[in-house]
RNA sequence: GCGCUCGUAGCUCAACUGGAUAGAGCAUCGGCCUUCGAAGCCGGGGGUCGCAGGUUCGAGUCCUGCCGAGCGCACCA
């Protein structure tokens, strides 16, 4: 861990520039970097650069002069000046890397967090099974709960459920209107088939009926209002398939170890009238208004006070600046629940649902689900909701309606709240052609869809890879894989391993792209186990623990023994006395998990810690071909090979835990 | 029309948010399994960072304008 070593760095530098240059800025940045190799240093700065104007003196002068007058600082052995400016530093290599495997020394603690931090993510629709769009968010969303909880944040994890909505209306309708099933024959196939396999088939279904005649539309104003209003028998239908089909989706999330605490059901919300609730904070703020005239007139709208978010795509009149958030008839809107639910969230609505035990999370606590039925209500729970900050995991087509909760937040008068809610976005999963041909979903040739560059996922439209399927088959090939490897483990432990390679293959590839991105998804690549994958930092890892299986099984050394006496054993070899910095440049790289928690949390660029992971592998892998530790005789050499390697270890089992993947013993 | 995002090697993507010689994977070509596991390692070839200006010690990164692509902008959800 580097970091504090960081802070460390920076608070020197800034008391040399109070005390040389009279500098006491509080607002200037001390930018921390990594030097491009160790020769140049093991930390720089180029605060030198921001220094050279003010100063009206050149970087490099300036750098010499801090460097001269640094003095000693614990852990730190040199300072230079870089020819180009560049202040860099030399760490203390033994004392580092001992401090960090708990053989000598302490580590300075970082100051503990304590705001609580909502993390909504997943929130498929509960009508069908999930894709690998759905995969998209829910790495992503997982991710960002390990990062948060890595660096002390406490989380709570949380799944929107939206079962009061047009999507499962629909597959309502499939049911009664063609498949003529009611819910005794629901409840019969949910006992026998795949039900969110079947579901999805139908969903695509109902969506070719209303296609073939506009009236059937209809139906569906029928059946959503009937779910709405607890009219039987359409809302206890809808009920089953949406609770079916959610432990369908948390059982496929499971399998990539995805988890959550809490189930919010969209109609609690309604049950519970929190939007009524909302609503009267915002009608008594005056965020929202009666407008009497134009095109909105009879509508309680909102001020849209952000211009490049004009909702109406003719012109800039005065109406388009406001959104409509309760109808002419009195209804709400949709955006309308995602403000009463983020005004719960944020601690502000002064109402709370009841909560019922809904299943068992993987960890053996309780996952527990929102009810406004009191007779389900537990009287004993976990206290859920008003969270000092919230990220919203939702992918960027909802980035309108996101601002527009972030202004409601702001328009009832909690700014600190609008400020600490992140809309945590991110591009879609499309198909790349390849892979559309090889599903049998390949687009006309002279279609427009054709020349688009990816093939556009629908679920509506039963377009695309189950994600369910997906793992399937990259657990298969897993699985033939570890049978050529290790044909003589029993059939068990090999499914346990081909499964664990199986979702690091899967959660690598979600998070291996930059969010911003679309992702063209290929399934060769996404069933690569070579190069840059998953499988590779968990190959990294499995050969890391071999050398200590091998150290026990021939000499019969075990890690602690082998580490013990390195507090007291030459450090030359650490320390590059033959000109090689190899081993340091490992340990060093292997310390950056904490600062690239940090870039990642910051920027929720997954991406990097993905790259992060697969640089360090790739850094012990190259390390592992040129250096033996079981047929090294030198025996201070062994050692510290060995701790840096039990250090890169520890390191890169961290990184894979927060993509949630384990590394197994042997692969 | 307005807004957001993207454009970097044949393909898919990085570049620590303005820093040191633009790097990986795949593909391709050539080496390395009697030494801790070849899901690996070493090396070669491959670049007008979409185009044109600008800002400054420094620009793939920032600002402006073009070109190309994707997404969004309802009294839908």
């Amino acid at each position: 861990m580097i970091l504090p070593l960081h802070e460390q760095l920076k608070a020197r530098v800034r008391t040399l520039l109070a005390e040389r240059y009279d500098i006491t800025d509080p607002d200037l940045s001390i930018t921390v970097e990594c030097p491009p190799n160790r020769t140049l240093g093991d930390l720089g700065t180029p605060v030198a650069f921001d220094l050279a104007r003010r100063l009206r003196k050149a970087p490099r002068a300036i750098a010499q002069e801090i460097a001269a007058a640094f003095g000693p600082v614990p852990g730190i052995t040199r300072v230079e000046a870089a020819p180009n400016g560049y202040l860099n530093v030399f760490l203390d290599r033994p004392s580092f890397l001992l401090a960090r495997l708990g053989l000598a020394g302490t580590l300075p603690a970082l100051p503990p967090r304590t705001d609580k931090t909502i993390v909504e993510h997943t929130a498929i629709n509960p009508n069908k099974a999930a894709h690998i769009g759905h995969l998209r968010n829910s790495a992503l969303g997982d991710t960002l709960v390990r990062a948060l909880r890595f660096r002390g944040t406490p989380v709570e994890v949380q799944n929107y459920i939206d079962d009061t909505g047009v999507q499962v209306a629909d597959v309502v309708v499939g049911f009664r209107e063609f498949e003529k099933i009611d819910l005794a024959g629901a409840r019969q196939l949910a006992a026998t088939t795949r039900f969110d396999y079947y579901c999805w088939d139908l969903y695509a279904r109902v969506t070719e009926w209303y296609a073939g005649d506009k009236e059937r539309l209809k139906v569906r104003a029928a059946t959503l209002h009937d779910i709405e209003h607890g009219v039987e028998p359409t809302a206890g239908l809808a009920a089953f398939i949406a609770d079916t089909v959610v432990r369908a989706h948390l059982k496929t999330m499971a399998r990539l170890n995805i988890d959550y605490q809490l189930l919010t059901w969209e109609g609690d919300i309604l049950r519970l009238k929190f939007w009524a609730r909302a609503f009267e904070a915002m009608k008594a703020t005056g965020a929202v208004y009666l407008q009497h005239e134009g095109k909105h007139a009879g509508c309680w709208v909102m001020k849209i006070d952000d211009p490049d978010a004009t909702p109406s795509p003719e012109d800039d009149d005065p109406e388009s600046r406001e959104k409509v958030i309760v109808r002419s008839n009195g209804t709400a809107v949709y955006v309308a629940k995602d403000m009463a639910y983020q005004f719960w969230k944020s601690g502000l609505l002064g109402h709370d649902f009841y909560y019922r035990p809904f299943a068992t999370r993987m960890n053996g606590e309780t996952l527990w689900a929102t009810t406004s039925d009191t007779a389900l209500a537990a009287s004993e729970h976990p206290s859920f909701g008003a969270a000092a900050a919230t990220y919203n995991v939702i992918d960027v087509r909802q980035a309108y309606l996101q601002k527009l909760l972030k202004q409601a937040l702001g328009a009832i008068g909690h700014q600190a709240e609008a400020d600490r809610l992140t809309h945590f976005s991110y591009e879609m999963v499309a198909l790349s052609h390849a892979t559309a041909r090889e599903l049998g979903f390949a687009p006309p040739p002279d279609s427009d869809e054709a020349k688009r560059p990816f093939v556009e996922v629908s679920g509506r439209k039963g377009l695309g890879v189950k994600a369910d399927d997906l793992i399937d088959r990259v657990i298969d090939k897993a699985m033939s894989e570890v049978d050529r490897r290790q044909p003589d483990l029993p059939e068990a432990e090999r499914r346990r391993i081909a499964e664990a390679v199986g979702i690091a293959a899967v959660r690598y590839f979600l998070i291996k792209y930059s969010r911003t991105k679309v992702i063209a998804f290929d399934i060769d690549e996404a069933l690569s186990f070579e190069g840059e994958s998953g499988p590779y930092l968990q190959y990294a890892a499995v050969r890391a623990n071999n050398i200590f299986q091998k150290l026990h099984d021939r000499l019969g050394l075990d890690e602690a023994a082998m580490l013990a006496p390195l507090p007291s054993a030459p450090p030359d070899f650490l320390n590059g006395s033959d000109g090689d910095h190899e081993l340091w440049a490992l340990v060093l790289e292997a310390s950056r998990l904490d600062d690239v928690v940090e870039q990642v949390v910051r920027t929720l660029e997954f991406a990097v810690l993905a790259k992060y992971g697969f640089g360090l592998a790739q850094m012990f892998n190259a390390f592992y071909h040129r250096a033996q530790i079981l047929n090294e005789e030198r025996d201070d050499v062994r050692r510290w090979r060995a701790a840096a390697v039990a250090y890169f270890r520890l390191q890169l089992t961290r990184m894979l835990d927060l993509m949630g993947v384990a590394v197994p013993p042997r692969m």
